[in-house]
RNA sequence: GCCCCCGUAGCUCAACUGGAUAGAGCAACAGACUUCUAAUCUGUAGGUUGCAGGUUCGAGUCCUGCCGGGGGUGCCA
């Protein structure tokens, strides 16, 4: 429809510019717009407001000559007009709004499918926890938008995998495995220093315990250095297990899951250290080895092998990102907290220094979640363990209400998650109210089932017999699926899938207010139930995207 | 100091990336169930878009400078 009319538009210029009635002027991609109000139409465009300011006619008058050489035959138009400073806005036919309901029978889970992404291998990184403690609630926050974002990607044409990073080598796992051994020392009582920047969680203790328990005190006799390695080994898989199985109940799961200790074991860390130093991006100074990203626009150049010998972090995830575009992903996203921004040029020099478009790497950065409840806030410390786990969020308020709650800001702006209201199963709770509109639907259904009403496909005529506001509206929306699902893709910005999904269901709250869908007039009975399913279909799709459930009864 | 994000109704956020009269939800107030689910709906009220300039037909949106909040600025990850 979109392309029809910017056809419609581009020919009705190219013939006002032939006739002379329109000086010859470049003209810009044509943009069509959806209009606030009502009143200015389905679509509309400003082009002959940008024409008129290049060339000093009044934009009225640059309006009405395109619209005169418009061709109004279209049946899928009712109105073409030219209105306020010189906008042209288009009206759909009513005939053509409904249509849309055969669309989504015929495309069933497929509609709103885009192809924007053009078949586009896209690889999305996120959540990437150190397997050294269970996932916080900011982690909630990065599955849900991750996993959200790669849905609607895939929607909109993109082929799209996930993937989870593991931090499983390096002074985190140190960091860890001497955590736990020196509660395990305490719990054999001896006298031990915990470490200063240790992992305070109660987790922790509960770690010594169960190895106390299962292997009594035979370990007290290693020397502590070897302790610390076999308790390293012994525990990561076990923390990285439960941080999948966390990530299952969250309805998150990972195409890859990508070993730091792997990119080490098989060398690759070092084969890329040694291919930036081959090409004198690298070079070594005060017994360091410095990557040049200086050279990239980066503030200063970085270190990637300490003098004491000890990679850096960011030589393997060099490492790691040469993997990335070696697998040939056109696009590759990362999601990290806001607290990585400064590492954003540095790895973008890194990317360049090997030779990589930088543009194929986007990072995307997430900032904080802070939990209220009973209006305050929840205060936690890392430093001294004191955190809710995701997992304790998501027994308390539920997955739906999580993944939804975690989904309705933009990843750019701070998110407040408000702990009684993602719990009240009330109309406030958007969660509800959206899940409400689908189990609302099912029910009148399954009454139209258990009457023996008749649900047969309508004819046009049939459909013609929708014509209140309220239905014509509600099923505009329904049409906008494709273009919320090109924008979200495109902004990376799946939160504005709730407020699509919440348009809608209050669209249909008061349709059926206002319009009984079983009645006695079997055409526009039958009209209803199309109308209806229609709308299920859609809230189906959305919540997918959104990885909510959609129940048939509430 | 320098860099990035944010600042819109009492609260939480939108505003289709420069368009027409800045919109929702919550909270407040007033109403609506003999009905296919009231977990719903209708109405009222609420604004100098942090401040000051600038750019142009047109600015919440772009530019400059302030003010306020958050984050970054390691041979940490």
């Amino acid at each position: 429809m979109r392309d029809l009319i910017i056809d419609l538009i581009k020919n009705a210029i190219d013939e006002a510019k032939k006739k002379g009635v329109i000086p010859e002027v470049v003209v810009e991609d044509i943009e069509l717009e959806r209009p606030r109000r009502r009143e200015h139409g389905d679509l509309a465009t400003n082009i002959a407001l940008l024409v008129a300011s290049k060339t000093g006619k009044s934009p009225r008058e640059v309006a009405g000559a395109i619209v005169g050489f418009m061709d109004k035959e279209s049946r899928l138009l009712t109105d073409i007009e030219v209105a306020g400073p010189g906008f042209i806005n288009f009206r759909f036919s009513p005939r053509f709004t409904r249509s849309v309901l055969f669309e989504i029978q015929r495309k069933g889970a497929d509609f709103g499918r885009s192809s924007v992404g053009k078949n586009r291998r896209v690889q999305i990184e996120f959540v990437s926890a150190n397997p050294v403690g269970p996932l916080h609630v900011g982690h909630g926050r990065w599955a849900a938008f991750g996993d959200a974002l790669a849905n609607v990607m895939s929607h909109a044409g993109y082929r799209v995998e996930r993937e989870f990073y593991i931090n499983d080598y390096g002074s985190q796992m140190k960091k860890f495995g001497r955590s736990i051994y020196a509660r395990y020392m305490e719990l054999l009582g001896k006298d031990v220093v915990f470490p200063a920047d240790g992992y305070a969680g109660e987790y922790i203790r509960e770690i010594a315990k169960r190895i106390l328990s299962e292997r009594g005190e035979s370990f007290a006799g290693l020397d502590e250095k070897e302790l610390v390695e076999k308790i390293i080994e012994m525990e990561y898989p076990v923390m990285l297990e439960s941080i999948k199985k966390t990530l299952n109940r969250m309805g998150v799961s990972f195409d890859v899951w990508f070993s730091e200790r792997e990119l080490y074991l098989r060398g690759e860390v070092e084969k890329t250290l040694k291919l930036l130093e081959d090409k004198g991006e690298a070079y070594w100074r005060d017994g360091a080895l410095w990557l040049r990203t200086t050279t990239y626009g980066d503030e200063k150049d970085r270190v990637l092998i300490r003098s004491n010998g000890e990679p850096t972090y960011f030589a393997s995830d060099i490492a790691y990102h040469r993997d990335k575009m070696e697998r040939g992903f056109d696009l590759v996203i990362n999601i990290w907290g806001a607290d990585h921004h400064g590492y954003v040029p540095r790895m973008k020099a890194a990317m360049q220094a090997m030779g990589y478009d930088p543009s194929r790497l986007e990072v995307i950065l997430g900032q904080l979640v802070k939990l209220y409840r009973g209006g305050e806030p929840v205060t936690m410390s890392k430093r001294t363990g004191e955190i809710i786990t995701l997992d304790e969020l998501l027994d308390e308020v539920g997955v739906d209400a999580s993944r939804y709650f975690f989904l309705q800001r933009s990843s750019d702006s701070h998110l407040d998650f408000d702990i009684d209201l993602a719990k009240k199963e009330s109309p406030e709770n958007p969660v509800f109210y959206v899940q409400y509109a689908h189990a609302r639907i099912s029910s009148i259904l399954r009454y139209a089932k258990e009457i023996g009403a008749d649900d047969s496909t309508p004819t046009e005529d049939d459909l013609d017999l929708l014509r209140e506001e309220v239905e014509i509206d509600l099923i505009k929306k329904l049409g906008e699926l494709e273009e919320v699902v090109e924008f979200c893709a495109e902004k990376r910005a799946p939160h504005r899938l709730t407020g699509y999904a919440e348009d809608l269901a209050s669209l249909f709250h008061g349709f059926y207010r206002d319009c009984r869908v079983i009645t006695d007039d079997a055409a526009l009975t039958r009209a209803r139930i199309f109308a209806v399913k229609g709308v299920r279909q859609v809230i189906r799709i959305v919540l997918g995207m959104l990885g909510v459930s959609a129940p048939d009864e509430m």
